[in-house]
DNA sequence: TTAATTTAAGTTGTGCGCAATTAAGTTGCT
DNA sequence: AGCAACTTAATTGCGCACAACTTAAATTAA
């Protein structure tokens, strides 16, 4: 069961990373017409999404929720800033932690992201069930990656 | 069945997209040591893999193959023809195009990239149907999201 | 209570992805 | 032939991802 002509590995359609990777490219695409009505990139709009759910959260937190280091999420949060949307403030016990919080605009900008589930739903043609079971193979994966193994 | 709150649908771990999205990045961390032997990022790997299967192309055809724009490839194709593993000819026929091949050198280096795809799939930890029913599902969902459809 | 270590965030540099634009070559139409 | 429409790549600019490094603050250890 499962067998495979070896001498077909490095063929590119029967690799899952390159259906994963490509997937991935095409949901950032799909996601892209949908955010610009709110001017959020994809990433900015996940941020947002950590920060309507837990209120307030410091780099690191925020990091270990969307699996990204302060080298990706620093720049994002100043633009974040920029556009109103977030308060970065000091930890006043701790000088080193930066505390990420939403302004009015940033709260209020939930009301407009709660309808792209749903069109983006509607973009992938498939049931919920069938997107849940994809999404716990997805998790699965995830979570063995990240245990980085040595092999 | 398959219902869901939808207050919870701007919730992370609700979401698919989500999953996709850091199991895409996941796996690119993943190939990095891997591919670091080679000297190749997960999409020169890629498109050496395309050339090796077809052992020439244009830039059309092999965005085509990969899902990608000259925007994204024509500087990655700089490179790896500096690195000396492809050569990047303008067709005869037709001046505007340019017909991509592999060196000497590129031709070589599938040897050492044959070891790649069996060192990730001992890193997924998962079976190869298991891997193979995901890859469908995502297939099925890439082609979704690329009939770019007005809804 | 200094000194060493650790931790949090920020910085730098490289390589994507992609939208928008440009440049140059080809085709079609009359 | 002449010119508009189209096609193929390349270019530009922005925002990620991420490794490697730096800075500054906090903790620990001696």
């Amino acid at each position: 069961m499962g067998k495979k002509d070896p001498d077909s590995y490095l063929f590119l359609d029967k690799q899952l990373c390159f259906s994963l990777y490509s997937v991935s490219n095409a949901m950032g695409r799909a996601y892209r017409p949908l955010l610009k009505k709110l001017d959020l990139t994809y990433l900015q709009y996940i941020v947002m999404m950590v920060l309507w759910q837990y209120s307030t959260m410091n780099v690191k937190e925020l990091g270990g929720k969307v699996h990204l280091d302060s080298g990706t999420l620093t720049p994002l949060l100043k633009r974040l800033e920029a556009k109103g949307l977030i308060i970065r403030a000091r930890g006043q016990q701790d000088e080193r932690v930066r505390i990420i919080s939403l302004t009015d605009a940033g709260k209020n900008m939930r009301l407009q992201a709660e309808q792209v589930p749903q069109a983006m739903l509607s973009k992938s043609k498939m049931n919920v069930d069938e997107l849940t079971a994809l999404k716990k193979s997805c998790d699965i994966l995830l979570l063995n990656l990240n245990n980085h193994n040595s092999a």
